[in-house]
DNA sequence: TAGTTATTTAAGCAAGTACTTAAATACAAA
DNA sequence: TTTGTATTTAAGTACTTGCTTAAATAACTA
C-alpha cells in the first residue's frame, strides 16, 4: 500500500474522514446496492414502468421493452431479492410492483430525472 | 422473442408505455450511467468526500478509504470522464472536486442515505 | 543533474454482468 | 389426462468490472 506522505497531506482531515466513513459503513454498502440495480438502463426502466402503471407482469415487460422474458425474468429476480420489488399471483400471471417500503427511495431516484442541467452531457 | 399473447394483455397499455420509454431513451440511460457509477460503494465514498471535504487528491482518498492510489486513480478517471468530477492541478498535487455542473445530481443521491425505512434491509 | 514524490497508465486476472437458448415448473382449460 | 400459457431456472458465453503489480509521466527538491 503507498501510503500517503505528503508533507501537506492533513491528517486531522484524513483522520476524521476516515472515522466518519466507518460509522456510515453499512449506509454506503446499502445504498450502493440500491444505486447499482437502479445504474442499468432495463432496470431503471422496469421501476419506472412499475411505479407508473402500479403493476405489470414479466409478459408485458417483455413486450415494452422489447426483450426476452427470461431476460427480464432475471432483472426481476434481482430487484425482488433487494426487497425492491414484490409480487402477487393472479392465476397464472404474476403482477409485480413496487414494494411499499421501497416506494420513496425510487421516487426519489426516478425524481433524478426532473433536475434540468444535472445530467453532466446534458 | 416470445411475445406476450396473454389473453388479458391490455394492449392499449403496452403501446402507450412503449411510446413513453421511446421518448425518454435518452434520459434513461443517462440517468442510469450516473447511477451506476454511483452504485459501487467505493465511488460512493469518493463523491461523498469530496462533497464534504471540498476536495481532495488521489493520496488522500487512498489513505482515507485504505486501497492503493492505482485503485483510487481508476475510480476517479470513471467519475471525470463522466464529467462528475473536476481536477484543480496544484504543484505535483492533483485536487478532485464535484463538477459544478454535477453539484445537483449528486447532493441529490446522497441525500437518499436520510430517507428514513427508505433502503429495504433498514 | 539525480533522486523523490504524486499521479496515471498498462497489462493481467478473477469475478461479476447481461444476455442467449433450452429445460423445468406451475397453473388453467379442453 | 393432455395441451397450452406464464414464468422461472439453468447452462453457456461474450463482455465488463475492479482490483493487482509494474512501468511511465510529471513535477518538486537537493
Amino acid at each position: 500500500m503507498n501510503t500517503c506522505i505528503r508533507v501537506f497531506a492533513d491528517s486531522i482531515q484524513i483522520s476524521r474522514c476516515r472515522e466518519d466513513l466507518k460509522n456510515k459503513e453499512e449506509s454506503f454498502l446499502e445504498l450502493a446496492d440500491v444505486l447499482n440495480l437502479a445504474g442499468n438502463a432495463v432496470r431503471l426502466k422496469i421501476l419506472y414502468l412499475l411505479k407508473q402503471e402500479n403493476e405489470l407482469c414479466p409478459c408485458d415487460l417483455s413486450d415494452i421493452l422489447g426483450m426476452t422474458v427470461p431476460a427480464v425474468s432475471q432483472h426481476l429476480k434481482k430487484l425482488k431479492d433487494a426487497g425492491i420489488v414484490t409480487t402477487k399471483k393472479s392465476g397464472q400471471t404474476i403482477f409485480y410492483s413496487v414494494e411499499e417500503q421501497s416506494q420513496r427511495i425510487i421516487s426519489s431516484v426516478l425524481d433524478l430525472f426532473k433536475l434540468p442541467n444535472s445530467i453532466p452531457t446534458l
